[in-house]
DNA sequence: CAGTATCCTCAAAGATACTG
DNA sequence: CAGTATCTTTGAGGATACTG
């Protein structure tokens, strides 16, 4: 948001103006709806987020993890396995998801929309 | 969005995505929730939007209005006045705005914010 | 697999000036 | 007042190649 930054947003006056910049940021409402369902490894979000770029995908997951709203996890295997999982915090989000899929599953007028 | 683009979203398959495309764009959410509480002038917009500028807000309240969020209303006077309002559909946005308000409240710790 | 490192594009949106 | 017309910037995010 040019603002529009990915910076932290604890500076922000208006709570709904710092959920915009989270919520806004695009992927990230995908990201936080497939991590609703519970841990997901790096490429599977990948998969989810058809379309996504590693670099934007790593971007997007590591300013997630430092706002505190998901947990990074590394299992030291080989091949390497890495999970990511919302927080408390970050489950927070979900009932913004659940609106939003409401919103616009009839905003799209139910056309074999998900 | 760049694909984060301003072109209409009935072309998503996602619910959530197509309400993100919606409310992700900058200055909308707020907008919207100024707008939850009546009818306001560009003016009003202009002044509450801190920062917006003029070919900005003009863009984004057409877009808005093309998408039949929002209604614009001209009263022919001098000078003249021009209103904006939710429509119904527009009103379906409300429920994620509370929702933004809730989570970013929470987020912020309640430092003073809005 | 799970990322980094680079480079690059493109469009959102800011600044400014002007008009019906 | 309520915008439009231009011009410009900037940075989010895509593409691609490479690595521990």
């Amino acid at each position: 948001m040019s603002t529009r930054t990915m910076n932290p947003v604890h500076d922000a006056t208006c709570s709904v103006a710092a959920c915009a910049e989270i919520i806004g940021a695009k992927w990230t409402a995908l990201l936080v709806h497939d991590l609703s369902e519970g841990a997901r490894r790096f490429s599977e979000l990948e998969h989810s987020c058809r379309g996504i770029s590693p670099r934007t995908l790593s971007e997007r997951l590591r300013w997630l993890e430092s706002e505190g709203l998901v947990v990074r996890t590394s299992y030291p295997e080989a091949p390497p396995r890495v999970e990511y999982e919302l927080t408390v915090k970050g489950e927070g989000l979900l009932p913004i998801i659940g609106e939003m899929r409401r919103f616009g599953h009839e905003f799209l007028g139910c056309c074999g929309s998900i």
